[in-house]
DNA sequence: CGACACATGTAACACGTTACATGATTTG
DNA sequence: CAAATCATGTAACGTGTTACATGTGTCG
């Protein structure tokens, strides 16, 4: 829903055309999570089709503006007043990942643990990195960068937190589960 | 992809039939993002289709017997070596929503912030009650209530950065964007 | 001229998800 | 017997995603 809701969002601000959405949205989200062109154009006819936006002339330079519907208008509305849930979001692969492997034989834990740390601190290192190279007045950026550098040291103390659990284990002392 | 390789992971510890998939699912991953029972014919037709996994007879009940093939034994190898790219993960919502929240007119902030925050530390508490009552025992469902604590934690440290930042933006402190 | 950015679209697929149909078996 | 649990499946849809086709305009 996140790319269908943030279109509809950039299009509350001003109507626009494709492509005109596609750098906004860039800019907006600091590139983060990369948005391919073509799913520009999916999305707008998927929200067409559910009278979410309509097709508003063009702006003399022959763009196909499209802009919200009142319709679409309430749906934006909503979700601007409704907090996203932990049941709305994504399974989390790692969690499940980890949670899996603690029972499956031949699959050595530690090794799992370690080889996600490694990638998480990296992770972190970078992110901390670009947020010393972001303009300071690129606020939506910094958010995301920030929003992802939470996260990550979130991961971090989770995967630490594991360890620890882990350690009470006597199949995981031996490198190997089960 | 985690409703595949999490379904591979369990085949590979044994052969084992949809009813007794979903049972084991819900066992590991302590119930928290629920699987739909319907969901794991669909994935394990697409699953053979793919050739990761293949019948394996029955059981001596009439029960449908899937087993890992060497391909799914292979991919699931990969899985647990290769981490968990911040790439791989789904666009996050919250941060999409606060990115855009800034930048249209007729929308709140500062509510949105709140409203999002009321949420996260709500369920803070229930997760943290629920962590009370899970049998010490249950490594799996421990696994998986930590790692939506910490990342509701971060959530709510990020919401109160998120409020920080915008204390600097003159249309934040007037309530309403633009 | 050739490369590159601008601009629009479509066909096809992956995965997740669910509502529904269907029937066997168990148990209060 | 009725309700619940066990058990298997399918049709249909939603969103995300991309490879590809296609054309215009601009600039070195």
């Amino acid at each position: 829903m996140s790319v269908k809701l943030g279109l509809l969002a950039l299009l509350d601000e001003q109507p626009m055309y494709g492509y005109q959405l596609h750098t906004t949205f860039k800019e907006r989200t600091g590139d983060t999570w990369p948005l391919n062109i073509g799913q520009i154009y999916t999305t707008l006819a998927r929200l067409e089709r559910d009278g979410l936006v309509e097709p508003a002339g063009d702006d003399g330079d022959g763009h196909a503006i499209y802009a919200l519907t009142d319709s679409g208008r309430d749906e934006l509305r909503r979700w601007f007043a409704t907090p996203v849930a932990r049941a709305d979001r994504p399974r989390d692969e790692l969690a499940i990942k980890l949670a899996v492997a603690l029972t499956v034989s031949g699959v050595d834990v530690r090794e799992v643990l370690q080889t996600q740390r490694t990638a998480t601190l990296r992770d972190l290192q970078d992110l901390t990195r670009q947020k010393r190279e972001v303009a300071p007045d690129d606020l939506a950026w910094l958010l995301a960068l920030d929003s992802l550098i939470f996260q990550a040291e979130a991961e971090a103390r989770w995967l630490d937190s594991c360890e620890e659990r882990l350690l009470g284990s006597p199949a995981y002392r031996n490198g190997v589960a089960r």
